[in-house]
DNA sequence: TAAAATATGACTCTAACATGACATGCTAGC
DNA sequence: GCTAGCATGTCATGTTAGAGTCATATTTTA
């Protein structure tokens, strides 16, 4: 499923049109509150696989949008292609920055957008298909597989997000606060993390000496 | 730029020709006695951002030049990425186990490996992008880590503070009321300041002279 | 309904810390 | 260049706050 944020209907009903006749589903919005409407009520394993984004737009910045959607962990991994108007060659440089994937210049053609998407499905295809690694940990986030040396080992959800959470960003650290955030959405006590810290580290084995608590900040994974 | 030890001709210029198009500047390297000559004769800061290091070579083992660059101080930090082949699985995990980064097996996709090397490279920079130093010390606020010469060394919350303020203005002159403040955040004697300074300094070894007592005012970090 | 996963508070342990006392060093004024 | 007086360095000691651990309560899943 392809999101696409655009307010001009014309342009809209265009690209629809395009990729439908391509096999390809989707489903535009005309504002952004209705696309994050929709964005919102959806489960986390429906979201759309990729987004096309109007800069120009009525309500709010498409830079604005591309924000919100770089900050919540539901939609910070969905690729993003920007379309931009021909003139603002800036807007281009500041999106990459924000972290979209592509862009496409107005007036575009349709087989280059399509190009584009294809292109970009592939390979965001293939790299969410890979695995993290750390020193002789594995961790496929796709098939939820975590492993020491080829040895799958057992993990329970919260325990997995937070080795995969540090598989991701090996060395750096992560208060109790950001895991809480990033990991249990909502807040509770931050004594919680001490506790799944503990037992990912017993399921590690001699592993979890990777698992390394940072005083006074909170945890990494680094070289012991 | 990228190094590439590969010894079959045909894979390292599929791998140049790739990055060149990405606009990833790139250099390949035939033999370990090559490489290194190359590597010897760079000055500190013209080093490879990152290194393609195949597993299997002629002259020598990929695990003995991953040994050897992780030994070096000069080429130690730069993030390496393994070219495997798919047989050997004991090579990937003792090459993690040697300090690789990444690894991609062979055969490979070039988008598989461009977003890998692409990932990396993001990562690193990412990590390294608010890094402090001043003369040989460096400190990482991200991985929490500060050396001397690459050198870590351990630091508990408050010191790593202390040192972390100087060295984001370095020159500039700290009194006791200024630190206690900004690390300590509520009232204190002044007195604690002093035994946290003398401690840094004395963790900073002979490059503790940097921390200067300006008399009458405070301490700043500056040239001894 | 049983079992597994999760959340939480109570308790322990200890590294890190704060502090006062004392030693030492610096400098202004004679 | 001497010395009083103050600023800084250093040490020993008691304290504290942060992290680990366990038992138990609660929620979710099979």
């Amino acid at each position: 499923m392809i999101f696409i944020l655009e307010d001009e209907h014309a342009i809209r009903e265009l690209i629809e049109y395009a990729l439908n006749t391509h096999s390809l589903e989707s489903k535009g919005f005309a504002t952004p509150s209705a696309f994050f409407q929709e964005l919102d009520s959806l489960e986390d394993d429906c979201m759309p696989e990729l987004i096309l984004l109007d800069m120009m737009l009525p309500e709010q910045d498409g830079i604005e949008v591309l924000k919100i959607l770089k900050k919540k962990q539901a939609t910070k991994h969905i690729p993003v292609i920007l379309l931009t108007a021909k003139s603002s060659e800036l807007d281009k440089v500041y999106g990459l920055n924000m972290g979209a994937d592509d862009y496409v210049t107005k007036p575009f053609g349709v087989l280059e957008l399509l190009a584009r998407i294809n292109a970009l499905l592939r390979r965001t295809k293939n790299l969410s298909s890979d695995e993290y690694s750390f020193q002789e940990i594995t961790l496929n986030p796709k098939t939820r597989i975590a492993s020491i040396n080829g040895e799958a080992i057992n993990l329970t959800f919260k325990e997995f997000e937070m080795l995969n959470l540090f598989l991701a960003n090996p060395h750096l650290v992560f208060t109790r606060e950001q895991l809480l955030e990033s990991i249990w959405g909502s807040e509770f006590q931050t004594r919680t993390v001490d506790v799944h810290i503990n037992t990912l580290r017993t399921k590690l084995g001699i592993y979890g000496k990777y698992i390394q608590t940072v005083r006074g900040v909170g945890y990494k994974i680094a070289q012991a």
